[in-house]
DNA sequence: GTAATAATTATTTTT
DNA sequence: TAATTATTAC
């Protein structure tokens, strides 16, 4: 993933790659005994008078009192901008340096790598050593450590695989066979979301209720989760959910594990609260409520940044904190260094229309200018957007703003291809975050499940993957025949396999294909022995006849992946082993790239959370995409004010200048559609935004013809002036014409849009400044 | 077992 | 529209 952020990419790389490698060290050291005796490498940190840190220096009161309530629950409701990410780790360090833990004794959780590594690389600033030795990284990441101490107890072994997202489905698919399902009404996909969400919310087979399984694959849901479950167990692989539910689970049945890590973590740290969920709250409770019934727990979140709640994110975690652990103090952050004033007010009038709040209020944390209002233009088509943005986006570039500094923030992933389109055309630098990732490229994951299946013999999914890759002749009967062979043995695929190529079953080209591919196999393990693991992947994909494969593949593409199988193997050097780069590659997903020239960024609104930039483009705000029509239809209301949610987090990522767009009518898909303006428009306080509705229009008006029903919309070029049709000049019975849709009459209006019932497109609802009066 | 053709279906995706 | 996926014919 394309992450600009990060500011010396290669220290960073290098200083995880360290911490990995420390983590992997530590996990065999204590080896399924937690320990709260030191860790191997000594510390230097020494306790310090209380409150005579320089750190605290420059913080307002509200920062210096989260990070000063150090003992018992503390929630800590920090808005958008106001020093979130200071406050933690200023209190890590405070906790520190105050002698009150000792590292290893601090648990500090974030949803994100990317969060993770800030952090740690802050903390470790502020302490003026490397922060080594830490509990400190994402839940799955923390989980998959304690996972692989404490595997027995989930029936796996310590070197169990974690399965990616295209494992989880082929699996699935697979164990669903023997039911018979109708994978027509019962996608496969939908059915994995089930799983999925039962797993968010902590429920095992067991603790699935009959009453939650009435609704799907007829009632079979349950037990098909269970038979998922059992064949996860076979293969010694868990998947993401997993990581979660596993060690909950056994922080539940087991005292014994559970009173270790009561013992060892004496502070617990979590980021970005609000976006938890039930698992995830779970295992926090369990972990910091301890016998005596103290918690000394911090949470840190943002109820107005809850936007993940199709993800199993409870909203309600932060909205209960006092209940859950009382005595709770909560302290506010409220002052905001990022923005100016109208940003500000137009965000914070804007989140005022949501019910369920903890009540926040952003105020400027700083005395300079006011700044520009929030800008909100409308626009001809979403291709006069792109043309827009992209042209304003250019003159902002040639009066001194860096392209690095601003961004693109969309709904969803099909809007970001109108800019793509016109900034190639332009010739403006661009990245799109986001996409598919470095390690999710079929070449790396088919690289990947070499690896594996050379690791793990039990990874029957990864030689699945392998076994006809590049062509073996192994087709579906084939590979039937295989599973048959290991079934009847009781062992994986893989060792069946060789055994059948040992005593000579297969016959024929398919034999001696399997053949090789085994001898491959075997000799490369050899060789890893010897000469480490960065030689031993060369030689596997060399003798696999993988990167022949692609070497005699003729598309484009071809020379493309063959670049990435260079980059993974020159990564995996990066590691000490090949179970260290395993992990990070099942964990991380995320590969550095090398710095670049500044480049304009595109992201979805979700992908954006906790970045900034000086100027943010805002396309999109129209009903149906922006508050997004499926949200409303599933989500109803709360559906709404998730969306409310989201439109908040956009205009909070300005610094300087937060610039809406919205189009009169939208390509999707195929075909043409008018759009309405979104009704966050109009929940935006007007003292904090100007509007500029005629600059797309008149620009685009050169250009028209004459036809009404012309492929795409144009405006009559017997209009005047734009400005001249405002949408008071519009009355009821009014006749009009719309360059799309044609003449009609005028059956409501107010002050922004009007219902108008055309003579052959049927009645619409459209802004008014899109409409012409006859 | 593969290649060509038909059919299907379109959010958001921290790990 | 366009990209992915299932089906069918070879």
């Amino acid at each position: 993933m394309l992450r600009s952020c990060a500011p010396s990419g290669l220290c960073g790389r290098l200083f995880r790659i360290c911490l990995l490698r420390l983590a992997y060290r530590a996990c065999l050291f204590y080896k399924g005994e937690v320990t709260t005796s030191e860790p191997p490498s000594p510390s230097l940190f020494s306790p310090m008078p209380e409150g005579s840190g320089s750190y605290l220096a420059r913080l307002n009161p509200e920062q210096r009192a989260a990070i000063e309530t150090t003992d018992g629950p503390l929630l800590v409701l920090a808005g958008a901008g106001t020093g979130k990410t200071r406050v933690l780790t200023t209190r890590f360090a405070h906790i520190l340096l105050t002698g009150r833990a000792k590292p290893w004794q601090i648990l500090a959780v974030t949803f994100t790598n990317k969060a993770a590594r800030e952090m740690r690389e802050r903390v470790g600033l502020l302490l003026g050593a490397p922060a080594d030795g830490l509990w400190l990284g994402t839940f799955h990441a923390l989980c998959a450590r304690m996972l692989r101490r404490h595997a027995e107890y989930a029936g796996l072994t310590q070197g169990f695989t974690i399965l990616d997202t295209d494992d989880q489905l082929r699996l699935l698919k697979q164990v669903m066979e023997p039911w018979r399902i109708d994978t027509k009404r019962w996608p496969p996909p939908g059915l994995l979301g089930v799983i999925q969400r039962w797993k968010d919310r902590g429920l095992t087979p067991a603790r699935v209720t009959p009453a939650e399984d009435t609704d799907f694959a007829n009632g079979h849901a349950r037990a098909i989760y269970e038979a998922y479950q059992a064949r996860l167990l076979q293969l010694n692989a868990c998947d993401f959910g997993d990581l979660m539910l596993h060690v909950t689970e056994i922080l539940r049945t087991q005292p014994d594990v559970l009173a270790q890590y009561h013992r060892l973590f004496r502070y617990i740290l979590v980021d970005e609260y609000q976006d938890t969920n039930t698992v995830q709250y779970l295992w926090l409770r369990l972990l910091a409520k301890r016998p005596d019934g103290a918690a000394n727990i911090c949470c840190v979140g943002d109820d107005d940044q809850s936007i993940y709640s199709w993800r199993g994110a409870e909203v309600e975690n932060i909205l209960r904190f006092e209940k859950d652990f009382p005595g709770a103090q909560i302290v506010r952050l409220e002052r905001n260094y990022r923005s100016t004033r109208h940003i500000l007010g137009a965000a914070a009038g804007l989140i005022a229309h949501n019910a369920d709040r903890l009540g926040k209020t952003l105020r400027s944390g700083r005395d300079d200018a006011e700044g520009d209002k929030v800008s909100v233009t409308g626009v001809w088509d979403s291709d006069a957007e792109a043309r827009i943005v992209c042209e304003t986006a250019e003159s902002l570039r040639a009066q001194g703003h860096s392209l690095a500094e601003m961004a693109i923030l969309v709904r969803a992933g099909f809007q970001t291809r109108a800019f793509e389109e016109r900034l190639v055309q332009t010739g403006l630098p661009y990245r799109i975050v986001g996409g598919i990732r470095f390690y999710e490229r079929a070449e790396v994951r088919d690289a990947i499940a070499y690896m594996r299946a050379l690791t793990q013999p039990a990874d029957d999914l990864a030689f699945e993957r392998i076994v006809n890759v590049p062509k073996r002749g192994v087709g579906p009967a084939a590979l039937q025949k295989l599973h048959a062979a290991a079934r009847a043995a009781g062992v994986s695929l893989s060792v069946a396999t060789a055994q059948l190529v040992e005593n000579a079953t297969l016959k024929g080209k398919l034999g001696e294909q399997l053949g090789k591919l085994m001898t491959a196999l075997a000799t490369t393990r050899d060789i890893m022995a010897r000469d480490g693991h960065v030689v031993a992947i060369e030689h596997l994909l060399e003798e696999s006849g993988y990167l022949d494969m692609w070497r005699q593949d003729r598309s484009p593409e071809a020379p493309g992946r063959l670049e990435n199988l260079k980059e993974l193997v020159r990564a995996l050097a990066d590691f000490g082993t090949l179970g260290e780069f395993l992990e990070h590659v099942a964990l991380v997903m995320e590969h550095d790239e090398n710095a670049q020239e500044a480049r304009l960024s595109i992201m979805t609104l979700h992908g954006a959370k906790g970045l900034e930039f000086d100027i943010v483009f805002l396309p999109g705000w129209e009903e149906g995409v922006f508050p997004s029509q499926r949200t409303l239809d599933e989500g109803g209301q709360k559906g709404l004010e998730e969306e409310r949610r989201l439109a908040y987090v956009g205009i909070t990522r300005a610094r300087k200048q937060a610039l809406i767009f919205h189009a009169g009518s939208r390509r999707i898909y195929a075909n043409w559609q008018p759009s309405m303006p979104s009704r966050f428009l109009d929940e935006l306080p007007d003292e904090h935004i100007t509007r500029n509705d005629e600059g797309g229009m008149r620009h685009r008006g050169l250009h028209s013809t004459d036809s009404v029903f012309a492929n795409g919309p144009v405006i009559a070029r017997r209009r005047r002036d734009p400005l001249a049709d405002d949408a008071t000049s519009l009355q009821l019975g009014d006749h009009v014409r719309h360059a799309r849709f044609g003449v009609g009459i005028v059956i409501a209006a107010d002050r922004h849009h009007v219902e108008i019932a055309f003579e052959n497109a049927g009645t619409k609802r459209l802004l008014s400044s899109f409409i012409e009066k006859l």
